[in-house]
DNA sequence: GCGACAG
DNA sequence: ATCTTGTCGC
């Protein structure tokens, strides 16, 4: 499994170069994206896609597939990848971005679940996680983050990438301005065909009331109402 | 051996 | 991820 992640590292393109640049928006459309998330029962994986454009849902679908493993940090996309794929085979849009629950470059062989699915189905792909697996930020993080900042993630000694390479960021979209209140920040890197900087970019955009980008969102709470029946 | 560790 | 009530704050 190891092996076949530093395969999938070294396929996977972590900046905003494409090989067919021809399929991408231009500046007048609104780029459609879709948000991915799982839910569990005793021994299955339901996948979740929930995919948008200009802030309308125009295509959900889900698969389920039984659960291989259980959950090991740094080797999720064998637990959840199954489930994923299953569910692209069912979307009818091709989306311009993907956005997996999850990280992406943020990760000791820089495969996490967002780089694996971008670089399996070649898609572009962007890592959204909700706690850090491995890096080091660029200044602390223990104190709450304005709205709107952004921190860079580096790699250090537990990643593959040259110590001080910029894998992803930490992403404050929401904030409250209370004293005894605060939210932590997302965790944002490049999945696939995505610099961390335009990574950062489209998770703010996605992102409106919520801490988490609204396709995710969505994705989220499907997951969580197929499994639960 | 010890610590750290997405969902 | 999942198990779940109360509680804080706008």
């Amino acid at each position: 499994m190891e092996t076949l992640q530093h395969d999938i590292a070294a396929a996977a393109n972590f900046s905003d170069d494409s090989e067919d640049d021809s399929q991408r928006p231009t500046p007048e459309e609104a780029p459609i994206v879709a948000g991915v998330d799982q839910a569990f029962d005793d021994e299955t994986a339901t996948s979740a896609l929930v995919i948008m454009q200009s802030g309308e849902v125009i295509e959900r679908v889900h698969a389920t597939e039984p659960t291989e493993i259980p959950y090991i940090p740094g080797l999720l996309s064998f637990r959840e990848g199954g489930a994923i794929l299953s569910a692209f085979k069912e979307l009818e849009t091709e989306p311009d971005v993907v956005l997996v629950d999850g990280s992406g470059r943020i990760h000791f062989r820089e495969a996490g679940l967002a780089t694996h699915i971008g670089v399996t189905l070649d898609i572009p792909t962007v890592g959204v996680a909700k706690s850090l697996l491995c890096g080091q930020p660029r200044r602390s993080l223990s104190e709450p983050l304005p709205e709107g900042t952004r921190v860079a993630i580096e790699a250090d000694g537990d990643v593959t990438a040259p110590e001080g390479t910029v894998i992803g960021h930490a992403v404050q979209t929401r904030q409250y301005n209370s004293d005894s209140r605060y939210i932590n920040p997302l965790y944002v890197s490049p999945g696939h065909q995505v610099s961390a900087e335009t990574a950062a970019d489209i998770v703010e955009s996605q992102s409106s009331e919520y801490k988490l980008p609204e396709p995710t969102r969505l994705a989220d709470s499907y997951a969580g109402e197929l499994t639960r029946r």
